[in-house]
DNA sequence: GAAAATAATTGTACATTTGACACTACAAAA
DNA sequence: TTTTGTAGTGTCAAATGTACAATTATTTTC
């Protein structure tokens, strides 16, 4: 039988950066880790990939273990691989990041973990390397939302415009001009006006929009230039 | 001391994606593998993660081995982890991808790895699952190209505008406007045009130019919307 | 020195996209 | 019916992108 003889083998572990968007700002699932080393220190959603597993399938297991969904946006973000990332033994850890839909994971129960939300650019100091990868997967947010129609994956089926320019403004930072924004956005061509209106946040009200995601998928590649200035992407 | 007890652990190998571009066509350089199983078949160059090295580290010194070269344009593409894709034993590969200047190359020796360059469409059938990461590298370079003068990595210090052009062309397997397309590279003030010319393809020879390193490093990131039509992307 | 071949420049008309900007519409509450 | 707070539009000028052609420049070869 082949062999690779006299290679050393490794543990592997899968990190999860997972995104959340509760009206008002983007936020980070993290968790109270429950295991030595660093017990009890905040932390990624993490585990350790099965024999019978490919890093994608432990990633969507890892997902579901938290948050109880299941069919959520999960992309690979990058493999971190530096040999003293965990000073137990070496492991290299998958990163992966998800976008989910903030008010489905709050129906779930999972008091197990202790997680919770933390603002982007407010959240705990975090274990190992994970606050590198939370860095990286923020990045790549920007990057991939200035391209792709992503970031309706953070919203509930249905949505109004303001709460979309709100979740724009606050993952890049940056105030847009709602009736250009408005524009741009009806111009995809990507959303379907509903009849009814959200009036929680005013008197008037907002039509509800859902995404139309037959088309979402089709031209999930051709939504590019999308944001006005992207220098946000560095 | 802490452990992490009952977690299995994997080989962790690298596999480099390496383009090339010889003044017609973008290339990939394969080698012959010379260890089982598989042995004789074509394939990436890779190796497996040393105890001392992070992977990017792993992948450098791969890339040296077999062209000797170093400071190259290098990227994490994905990491592979399907349980089954090698036969052998479980083994997680993190595919890079490289693009070098083929005549750089060309000055080096390594016969030992019996290595080949193949035209991007048009390559050989290759061991495990290195296809796939081809496949991805493609459109990763596609997809990145678009956003920013990385292919100027696969041209020698000097070039021309000609040669540019069928660069640009053959990666994109697209014909450009070579009026809108040179007014468009020049107007990002990347270039620096020489007083000298190749006279090699023409009789009236064309101008070379240089790239302003200094300029490319500040701007990478904002040569953004270059390609006319992003469905390359796909 | 004329012909041939390709490089390089310049132009231009048109459609499209962008970005700046300010007012009206609506519905509830007072 | 007036007030109040947010939602929802319209216009214009500038910039950009794109599809075209014609001309000039340079050098080798005939």
């Amino acid at each position: 039988m082949t062999r690779y003889p006299g290679q050393k083998h490794y543990l592997v572990a899968v990190d999860c950066i997972i995104f959340g968007f509760d009206g008002e700002h983007l936020k980070l699932l993290l968790i109270k880790r429950d295991f030595e080393p660093e017990k009890g220190k905040w932390s990624l959603m993490g585990g350790f990939v099965q024999p019978d597993e490919s890093s994608e399938e432990a990633a969507k297991r890892i997902l579901f273990q938290l948050t109880g969904l299941e069919g959520v946006y999960l992309e690979q973000l990058e493999t971190f691989g530096r040999p003293d990332r965990d000073p137990v033994e070496r492991t290299l850890s998958i990163a992966y990041f998800a976008l989910i839909d903030i008010h489905q994971y709050e129906k779930q129960i999972s008091g197990k973990y202790h997680a919770g939300w933390y603002p982007i650019d407010k959240y705990p100091k975090l274990i190992f390397d994970h606050s590198a990868m939370v860095e990286l997967a923020r990045k790549r947010l920007r990057y991939k939302a200035s391209l792709h129609p992503i970031l309706f994956e953070l919203l509930p089926e249905k949505f109004t415009m303001p709460q979309l320019l709100n979740m724009y403004e606050d993952v890049y930072d940056a105030a847009f001009d709602k009736r250009n924004f408005s524009r741009k956005i009806l111009s995809t061509d990507l959303l379907m006006k509903q009849k009814d209106k959200d009036k929680s946040a005013s008197k008037k009200g907002a039509f509800y929009y859902k995404l139309n995601k037959r088309k979402y998928t089709a031209n999930f590649h051709a939504f590019l230039k999308f944001i006005p200035n992207p220098d946000h992407l560095i």
